[in-house]
DNA sequence: AAGTAAAGAAACAGATCTGTACACCCCTGC
DNA sequence: GCAGGGGTGTACAGATCTGTTTCTTTACTT
């Protein structure tokens, strides 16, 4: 049974958590914006803080789903198959409304005040390290490699929501090439 | 004329506004944490706005400020000099009430709704590249490196708040070696 | 000692926020 | 035809937030 009502929700929420914040977005804006009545949205989600986190849960299930799809379609390609991941941040963050990762956002907002939230952003940083070693297995590198990887990755997406990160991102290819390679 | 209340209000703003947010926190609570009487704090700054804005330009310059006078200490010391920075990050990662990169977390809450927060948070991003530039030139190295390090620098802080960053700061750290010697 | 400037205390105004209550509508199944 | 569940719209309760007002108190200067 599938509810578009409560989809629907979670596409306007998380639309509007990423772009504005979490605090900083009311109930109120969410009802208007999803032209869903207030009552259909607290009887989907209990609370504020659970419609949070059921955005969250999502957006990381097909970040998951998504990146393992491309993974798979580049098996054995080498260097080339952890290289796509970087090479899509041009893309990435050239999206209006970019604002950084959702989960690091959501965990610096409630980094102290609602422990759940703060979970979720961890497990979903420990998916992608868990990601990135299983790539560096796979094509033959060390999975150590992921321990650099991760923070090039996540700083990209941190530098590219305050200045134009293409340079960034071209030098921390072939940084990543002579780390893996040379 | 040093104005001790000012400072002081800066100080308790900036501890509560890192520790949990910018628009988590209310006045009422500056106001209740530090002592100082709610009159006084908007005879100092004119609106919420202002006092976020006044916080950020003065942890801007002191951590300028800090990372001047240690990169004095250690010029002609080679690539120690820019190690030294990332080293660092142990201690500064395992304080108690860490929360990622106070600039980031703000860029991250204001990033469409207030233009000069966003601003200042770019602009001390773009000091945080000039520097390590100068440091990397002074060092006889190139100074595109700083392309590389200034996105490994801010990952490893935004890991650090989710999860034990000790190994990613050391696998950097023989990283940037490798890249800068090898 | 008097005058003045700064700070404190507390109530308040007005807006906004989360969450609920209530009355209505619409559509499907019997 | 009509009963009932899901959705709508609106108003509201209660809390909280920013910012102001008013009055009192402290402290420094001359």
């Amino acid at each position: 049974m599938s509810t578009p009502r409560r989809e629907h929700l979670l596409d306007t929420a998380e639309q509007l958590f990423y772009r504005d914040g979490f605090h900083a977005t009311g109930i109120d804006r969410i009802q208007a914006e999803s032209g869903v009545a207030k009552t259909t949205l607290y009887k989907h989600f209990q609370s504020k803080d659970a419609l949070i986190l059921a955005v969250l849960e999502r957006a990381s299930l097909r970040v998951r789903e998504d990146l393992d799809t491309q993974a798979k379609t580049l098996a054995g390609m080498g260097i080339k198959r952890i290289l796509v991941l970087f090479e899509d941040l041009h893309s990435l963050c050239e999206e209006s409304d970019y604002n950084g990762c959702l989960f690091n956002n959501a965990a610096a907002e409630f980094m102290y005040s609602n422990p759940a939230i703060r979970t979720l952003a961890a497990e979903h940083m420990r998916w992608m390290q868990a990601f990135l070693e299983r790539l560096l297995e796979e094509e033959g590198f060390s999975a150590d490699r992921a321990l650099v990887l991760l923070p090039i990755y996540e700083g990209l997406l941190t530098l590219a929501r305050v200045q134009d990160s293409s340079a960034a991102i071209e030098h921390s290819l072939s940084a990543i090439e002579t780390l893996l390679n040379g």
